[in-house]
RNA sequence: GCCCGGGUGGCGAAACCGGCAGACGCAAGGGACUUAAAAUCCCUUUCCUGGAAACGGGAGUGUGGGUUCAAGUCCCACCCCGGGCACCA
């Protein structure tokens, strides 16, 4: 990989290089993960997870194919519940939130920001308790539709809600254990919308209402409080739910403009006017919302509430390949976590990958068998190894510090550089990576190691170099590209001039082999001029000069306001063309004297470009020094000036011919000669003028009736 | 279903602030050079249409409306493609 950077020319500062897998980077992981201890920012809990009974072992979500086991395909996988390390991101929701809104706005591509907004996913509304009818157990919902909860008729819970567990019998319980299990195994939305009647009844707090109490595979239990009241009039998903098992359906939002319907064919969901509800009838939603909510937190029976779904980040893994989590599990103190000074724990290098899927650190006696550094008694090291999106959440602080053996990096030279100007990557990593590192970057300004509160000003998405086919390049499709082998083939300035030429940088952009060629041959086209004129001594045509000078100026604009503007460099090239195509017309009537100007200047525009082909043309020039030390050429409004300015003249909007006239040409003038124009004249004749719009320098529009 | 992108020739694309649609390149076709081929150079290439030619005319940027002297660009509605989220209450 090192290699193909280096052929293909980039030009990186590899003293600052980072390995995110050696430990004098990954000890600061650790310590990390230490600091999160501290400020109960890390802990154990135990989730819901992937588990395949055949590998006795968790699986991530994407090994998880279609229900089942990857390795597995006819083992349905299980959800069970295992003790894993979360780091608690919800800490910063809604300042992670709030400054995409404060600080990137604009800054960062909108596709980002949505998606991480969406991931997020706040939701405005409220918790109200439903009170169970024998023993007076609150049952406390969530709902964004605090308005139509008059319209509630039945209360349902998650498969696996603590109360369900309670109000249900033996049997009962295994019928919620199989939902949850057939739930794992398709994704949800996939699933028909099943449930069944606990026997218990719940009061509605507002309506006083006797509402049963269900069991339903859609309510989720890790979002909201994994009970609903369900109002099927409104809710797409209730009346779906209601509808199947014969449940009452109760209208009570009209429509603003319309009345209300009695017996409604679909869940009526926009907001409207509350009706059949008691004193809040005559509200619009949103103000019902608003004081019934109130009206809840006075009661004491709920709250507003507003709920995300954003989880905490998960960083256990049961693999070799990551950093160890430094804590020791002792029989008699519990957790505890390394000492600072036995940092870093060191990731063993002689392990047999198993492929067990569980840790392969765990049959490593030396690693597993440890004193307790609390109490001297026998414990066992920690196997799990942290997530690899822990590496890359701040691995670009490190750049500034790359060997500090003290601390993470020395906060001064952070503050120097930070944040990035500039961050470029994939928007595969949107919702991940991304966020991970603005989480990061929020919690080491809590530990007083940065001061800002977002690693990177900007945010640029490249697109990705697809296979010719257009989709993604994958071995299992056989579209990929290897960039050696191109590189061998056409040269590395043609594979770089192409990837640049195909497409602005932000697009996805397919390798057309049949393309390259192209790219070549301008190479070659520019080394043949600058080698074929570099020693010539004839006097030219002063005129043929002036216009290849008055093309080079323009053209270095164009090239300089691409790199400062928009980099859309497939533009830059093809301007490069263009002088080209302008040279070779005036090539045999250039002075010497011109091509002292051109020579130099093309190839220094070349060599971001093309840095193999200007570095040997630079020297060919005789000039000295490495090309890409060299200042950028400067341009010459002056020179780039055309000589006359060619106006366009338009008949109705539709083009009948063009003035060439100098520049500054007065409006009065403009119209009088547009008028008189023998190409106009024929479009005009016989018609009414009504108005002459004129844009001086550039435009006339004669509107006739 | 919700949220983001996007839709322009045979293909990749350009048109940056509402002002000449298709720059630049690929592919294709024709020609010059050559014994021949490669390479190079020249010409044609959005569609329809008039003309022997010179040179014109009309339509055209997913669809339908609108604003404007002028719309690929702005507004409204819709269709299609790509991506993200999703029984999220």
């Amino acid at each position: 990989m090192k290699r193909q950077m280096h052929r293909i020319g980039f030009s990186y500062d590899w003293r600052t290089e980072v390995t995110t897998c050696e430990p004098e980077y990954y000890r600061w992981n650790q310590w990390f993960f230490l600091r999160m201890l501290e400020r109960g920012l890390a802990y154990r809990k135990k989730a819901l997870l992937n588990w395949c009974p055949e590998c006795g072992t968790v699986l991530a979500n994407e090994q998880v194919v279609d229900g089942c086991c990857w390795r597995h395909e006819s083992t349905p996988v299980e959800q069970r519940a295992l003790e894993q390390w979360f780091w608690k991101i919800t800490a910063y929701t809604e300042e992670l939130l709030r400054s995409i809104d404060d600080q990137l706005e604009g800054k960062w591509p909108e596709r980002v920001m949505a998606m991480q907004r969406n991931w997020i996913g706040r939701s405005d509304g409220a918790e109200v308790d439903f009170t169970l009818e024998n023993s007076g157990e609150p049952v406390r919902v969530f709902t964004t539709r605090i308005d139509t909860i008059y319209g509630a008729t039945c209360v349902i819970l998650a498969p696996e809600h603590p109360i369900a567990q309670k109000l249900l019998d033996e049997t009962g319980r295994g019928r919620a254990k199989q939902m949850v299990d057939a739930r794992a195994q398709k994704g949800p939305g996939d699933i028909a919308k099943e449930g069944f009647f606990t026997g218990a009844y719940a009061i509605n707090p507002f309506s006083a209402a006797r509402l049963p109490v269900w069991i339903g595979n859609f309510v989720l239990m890790d979002y909201g409080t994994g009970a609903i009241m369900a109002v099927p009039a409104h809710d797409e998903r209730d009346f779906e739910f209601c509808t199947h098992y014969g449940l009452p359906i109760v209208p009570v939002i009209r429509p603003v403009d319309g009345v209300l319907d009695e017996n409604p064919k679909a869940a009526f969901t926009d907001d409207g006017i509350v009706e059949n509800s008691g004193e809040y009838s005559g509200l619009p939603s949103e103000e019902a919302r608003r004081v019934m909510s109130a009206r809840a937190l006075h009661d004491g029976f709920g709250e507003p509430k507003i709920t995300y779904r954003l989880k905490d980040w998960g960083i256990s893994r049961q693999r070799y390949w990551g950093t160890p989590i430094p804590v020791i599990h002792c029989p008699k103190c519990g957790v505890v976590p390394v000492p600072e000074k036995d940092l870093p724990v060191i990731l063993p290098t002689d392990v047999k990958i198993t492929g067990k899927g569980r840790s392969p650190l765990e049959d490593v006696p030396e690693f597993v068998n440890v004193k307790c550094p609390q109490c001297g008694t026998g414990a066992r090291r920690e196997t799990d190894t942290m997530d690899t999106f822990v590496d890359s959440s701040w691995y670009f602080y490190r750049y500034c510090d790359p060997h500090n053996d003290r601390a993470p990096f020395d906060p001064a030279a952070v503050a120097r550089w930070f944040p990035m100007d500039q961050y470029i990557g994939g928007v595969t990593h949107a919702i991940l990576h991304l966020l991970y590192s603005r989480f990061f970057t929020k919690f080491m300004r809590d530990l007083g190691l940065v001061e800002i509160d977002e690693p990177a000003d900007n945010m640029f998405t490249q697109g990705m170099v697809l296979g010719a086919d257009g989709s993604a390049m994958s071995k299992s499709k056989g579209n990929t590209v290897d960039p050696e082998e191109m590189i061998a083939k056409y040269g590395a300035d043609t594979c770089r001039l192409f990837t640049l030429f195909a497409a602005p940088p932000e697009k996805d952009m397919p390798w057309i082999e049949a393309s390259v060629g192209g790219q070549r041959r301008f190479l070659e086209r520019v080394f043949r001029f600058v080698t074929r004129n570099m020693d010539r001594e004839s006097p030219g045509d002063p005129a043929a000069g002036r216009r290849a000078l008055r093309k080079l100026h323009q053209i270095i604009r164009k090239v300089t306001e691409d790199f400062d503007n928009r980099w859309h460099f497939n533009t830059s090239i093809a301007a490069l063309m263009e002088l080209l195509n302008t040279l070779f017309d005036e090539e045999s009537n250039l002075s010497a004297e011109a091509l002292a100007q051109i020579l130099p200047s093309l190839v220094l525009m070349l060599a971001p470009f093309a840095p193999y082909t200007a570095e040997e043309l630079w020297a060919q020039l005789g000039r000295t020094g490495p090309v890409f030390r060299q200042p950028w050429p400067c341009y010459d409004p002056e020179l780039a000036q055309e000589e006359a300015a060619e106006v366009v003249v338009q008949v109705n909007g539709k083009l009948r011919s063009r003035l060439h006239v100098p520049f500054g040409t007065l409006e009065i003038d403009l119209k009088q000669s547009a008028l008189s124009d023998p190409k106009v004249q024929p479009f005009t004749e016989g018609k009414q003028v009504v108005k002459v719009i004129v844009i001086p320098d550039k435009l006339i529009n004669i509107v006739v009736r």
